[in-house]
RNA sequence: GGAAGCGUGGCAGAGUGGUUGAAUGCACCGGUCUUGAAAACCGGCGUUGGUUUACGCCAACCGUGAGUUCGAAUCUCACCGCUUCCGCCA
């Protein structure tokens, strides 16, 4: 038989060896077994799941693949046949010519099993994750339940200015010249303030690493496609990232965030039983060419192409990842306590959660300038999702492969941490006081631009 | 930039056209032995899919794709990745 025409019936894991066709997905056996329960599930994140359409592609994969694989089955016992009569030095030529005549049955039947199986993947590629039970269901933003809420708001007693004019009042912050340098939505900082940026970012790490037990990973910052791939990035997110061709080999992204290196580590893995959970955390520049954004945010650092963020990944056992999104989310929310900035937790209605998300967490640090909570960390779990299209697997109790779970979360964003910090941590002099917290990490410097 | 080599199961590593899904070792699981453990010995042990009430049976998978053949891990071609040596270099 030629390769050609060869068709793998395990076409989900010959998925993740092929460029082309890899997407997120839900498990395909829970569609054959319980469609209308996904349905109804997916219904309440606005999504509509056409059931007919995928019980007629079933259908018809069902009964071709049993023909399929029944004529492989003569193809392969006549063939030893062959091989047999061979080897005892007889004449082979009535069997040769009985598989001769099954050929073109076959490969007809090969082909367009292959296209049918391709037809079934496009179709439960655009089907999002299933939310868990208790997310709340809504359409937009503004069915999302706020959870709690920390810290007061301060009041001014001046007017309390952006950190825009903070930070270029001081000298310190210089969007003109980045802007020369590379162009729109970039940064650049200087003296005091560039150092509260690394101090922040080392902070946090510090805080995950000693207090939280997450294990600190330098990682690549340009990855292969079959890495975003991995988490999702493509192919559906391709205009939000910068692409780097090269001449003689495949092209590398530059990272949008950790989670996408990070969460690649156990791509194609089978962890050892007892390894997990893995706790990762993560500092890296992240960019993104947001693409559709244009004429949000374009004042300030709130928007950027690049920016740092300390990104929290947990590779948890199935059963584990409910506890594990609560404690991540708790990690991030700690970073925000210790700086003392006013935040709130809200969760994310079925209709505003991300394509692979099963729940998600968003935190929002007090921001008066703009009088409202902005969005700073993002914590999610995917459940399998991910995980799925990874091949990312651990050894259960029998010893058997079954897939990870696998969550992230900011914790946080620096560049809009700084921001919460200016805008928050003014005085009437446009002075900003260093949070106790970040003190040791800034020379005992309690206050910049005094 | 130049040259060479290599991609096989959880890992290491055999296998160059025919009952090979794949020797062997390690790891892992069960058992014997032991006060217990180790060692030794015995047995088991890939993944995915289809089918079956079930035992089971069947298909596919040896980097990816295409080709030769009745039949491919094995032969041919392309691509991708990795390693090593030389050059350059933070």
């Amino acid at each position: 038989m030629a390769k050609s025409s060869r068709i793998c019936a395990s076409w989900i894991v010959r998925r993740r060896k092929s460029k082309t066709l890899r997407t997120d997905m839900l498990d395909i056996q829970l569609l054959r077994t319980n469609i209308d329960a996904v349905a109804g599930r997916l219904a309440t994140r606005g999504f509509t799941l056409d059931s007919a359409t995928f019980q007629t592609l079933e259908n018809e994969r069902k009964t071709l693949q049993t023909q399929t694989q029944d004529l492989q089955a003569r193809r392969n016992s006549l063939s030893k046949q062959v091989g047999m009569l061979k080897g005892k030095g007889e004449d082979a030529s009535a069997v040769m010519a009985e598989v001769a005549a099954l050929k073109d049955e076959l490969e007809a039947n090969e082909k367009r099993l292959g296209e049918l199986l391709k037809e079934l993947e496009a179709f439960v590629a655009t089907i999002p994750n299933l939310p868990q039970e208790n997310v709340p269901v809504g359409k937009s933003e503004a069915d999302n339940v706020e959870i709690k809420r920390w810290g007061t708001p301060r009041t001014f007693d001046f007017p309390a200015k952006d950190h825009v004019d903070l930070g270029e009042g001081l000298g310190q912050l210089d969007f003109a010249t980045a802007a020369k340098i590379a162009g729109a939505r970039f940064s650049l900082m200087k003296g005091p303030l560039a150092r509260l940026h690394r101090a922040l970012a080392q902070f946090m790490l510090d805080v995950h690493t000693t207090e939280h037990g997450y294990t600190e990973v330098y990682v690549p910052y340009l990855v292969n496609s079959d890495s975003m791939y991995g988490t999702g990035q493509l192919p559906k997110f391709e205009a939000d990232l910068f692409k780097i061709l090269r001449e003689d080999a495949d092209p590398l992204y530059l990272i949008p965030t950790a989670e996408v290196p990070v969460t690649n580590i156990v791509r194609d893995e089978i962890v050892a039983q007892g390894a997990l959970p893995l706790k990762f955390v993560s500092h890296t520049p992240c960019f993104r060419s947001e693409a559709g954004s244009y004429g949000k945010d374009t004042r300030g650092m709130i928007r950027q192409h690049q920016f740092d963020k300390v990104e929290l990944v947990q590779i948890v056992a199935a059963e584990q990842s409910t506890e594990a999104h609560e404690a991540l989310t708790r990690h991030a929310e700690t970073i925000l306590e210790k700086l003392e900035l006013p935040y709130r937790r809200v969760a994310l209605c079925t209709g505003d959660m991300g394509f692979s998300s099963a729940k998600t967490y968003d935190l929002e640090v007090w921001l008066p300038a703009q009088n409202t909570y902005r969005e700073i960390s993002s914590c999610s779990n995917f459940e399998s999702f991910q995980a799925r299209r990874m091949q990312a697997r651990c050894r259960n109790e029998k010893n058997k492969p079954e897939l990870v779970h696998t969550l992230n979360g900011s914790g946080l964003a620096v560049g809009r941490t700084l921001v919460a910090i200016l805008e928050n941590n003014q005085n009437a002099d446009s002075s900003i006081t260093i949070p106790a917290a970040l003190r040791p990490y800034m020379g005992g410097v309690e206050k910049i631009g005094a």
